[in-house]
DNA sequence: GATAATGTACGTTCTTCGTCGTACATCGTA
DNA sequence: TACGATGTACGACGAAGAACGTACATTATC
């Protein structure tokens, strides 16, 4: 069985409004305020309880695939973590400036459909 | 008559996360590049003869009802500004590290319709 | 190999977006 | 008041997003 693979995309093909979109979520802002620390989080542990797991899946394939977050497998999980240097080298501050603020407005909500993108 | 109107949120009500999707848009981006200067812009002046005015109205419109951009009408045409101070108070930081970059990578392309969002 | 744990793929449904044309409204001026 | 200039409203269309359940795949362990 060929390991699992993820697509990512080099540091640079980084794209500025793709970044923008994939942080213009109210939970995958939670996601990566979670990730803020820099240490590589288990995805079962993110917003464990509040998102189903399928989609999860998706927001994470969003973040990984606009270059925000790098995902390794490892054993039966996935690792996530910030792809810090690659998204500070290509656009230097931004990432700060969104993670100093946290991620006090819209927080995920749990089962609520979004409906206000 | 009643002079036009528009609707602005209060500095307060500013979300990032609304913030960042109304630049997750290369056109949007592009629009917002041009105001960097600080200076008002007559809406017709933007991005003049890539886009046709009823699609740069519902771009201006996402900018002005994130909070981005402040639309002053002044005789017959719509001065557009940014909102510099309200985003900086609230999100330090997050405009100019967008605006550092300019708008590089996607520029709004003429009359192609933008399949990747 | 069988099983449980974890995560992905796929399909569905509903919503939203981006684009644009056309019709209407507003404003200044003749 | 009529006209031209500018901008909005509205509707249409195709595409994509967000949510989720279910089935499948991968991995470690028994």
């Amino acid at each position: 069985m060929s390991p699992r693979k993820f697509f990512h995309p080099d540091a640079a093909e980084l794209t500025l409004h793709r970044i923008l979109f994939a942080l213009s979520d109210p939970t995958r802002l939670a996601v990566v305020a979670d990730l803020k620390d820099g240490t590589e989080h288990a995805s079962g542990n993110l917003l464990a309880d509040s998102v189903p797991r399928s989609t999860m899946t998706h927001h994470l394939k969003i973040l990984r695939e606009a270059g925000v977050t790098r995902t390794r497998p490892e054993g039966m999980r996935c690792l996530i973590s910030l792809r810090r240097e690659d998204v500070d080298a290509r656009f230097p501050g931004l990432l700060d400036a969104i993670m100093r603020h946290g991620n006090a407005d819209e927080p995920p909500m749990a089962t609520t459909r979004t409906t206000m993108r």
